[in-house]
DNA sequence: CCTTATCGTCTACATCTGTAATCAATACGA
DNA sequence: TCGTATTGATTACAGATGTAGACGATAAGG
């Protein structure tokens, strides 16, 4: 079980599991489309992550070449389990009928969701 | 748009949401069944809402009856969105895949899921 | 060889969060 | 009436988070 990772953080792990390894200056690039952060601040996040475990770097030369330790689906499931926990007492059809009560959810979705329901029962 | 619940305050107000309104004290005696606060916590949790717009309190005597000013429905589908949106791209399907996979999903909710589709169709 | 750009590390600092203690006012019980 | 329990308000304080600046080492360019 990892520590938690913050938003700031996560938008770091976004670009990493996109694409990795990578450098700091690599991140920072590519994280600058979504936010505008400086190079330093990249820097320290990639530390905390480190930290945390996260990611891992190999050293390249004089610089590190950063990865993710953990991978996206867990991380996801994760999340994803956790808020379905707090939210709906751990069931999902609630969060699918609180969406479609909301009109959040598309006949697009809700075909996918058919299918995907179908082939779950295979 | 309201400030973002942290964690700690989130449990104050799912006492709020589903029983309000309340002193401080029944707050505290209701959390005290699932985390092991103070009444004094449990205060200062109550300020931190009140400042953030989350809740109101009409005073009733020497002490205050607390009562939520944000629905749960609203919270719980802003958070359910932001949350697919980081996540998924705004698509739920993926969830439901990513639960399936990760074996997060009861044959009991598959059931529900297909009732619930089948009620969005009609 | 000397300057400059770049790297990683250390430090900074305000705000948020978790978790209270303390305090002053006041109501209640003996 | 007098101590005590209760209430809201104020203050505390460590750790997490967002957002960097400063610094010393070093590589690369002229």
């Amino acid at each position: 079980m990892h520590e938690k990772i913050s938003d700031a953080e996560y938008a770091v792990m976004a670009v990493l599991w996109e694409r990795a390894p990578l450098t700091a200056a690599d991140v920072a690039e590519r994280i600058a489309e979504e936010r505008d952060w400086t190079l330093q601040t990249v820097k320290t996040l990639l530390s905390r992550l480190m930290a945390k475990d996260a990611i891992a770097a190999d050293q390249d030369g004089r610089r590190f070449l950063y990865r993710p330790l953990i991978a996206r689906d867990d991380y996801v499931a994760g999340e994803s389990g956790r808020l379905i926990d707090r939210l709906f007492g751990g069931r999902i059809s609630p969060l699918v009928a609180q969406l479609a009560q909301q009109d959040q959810l598309s006949p697009d979705d809700i075909a996918e969701l058919e299918a995907l329901l179908r082939e779950l029962k295979a």
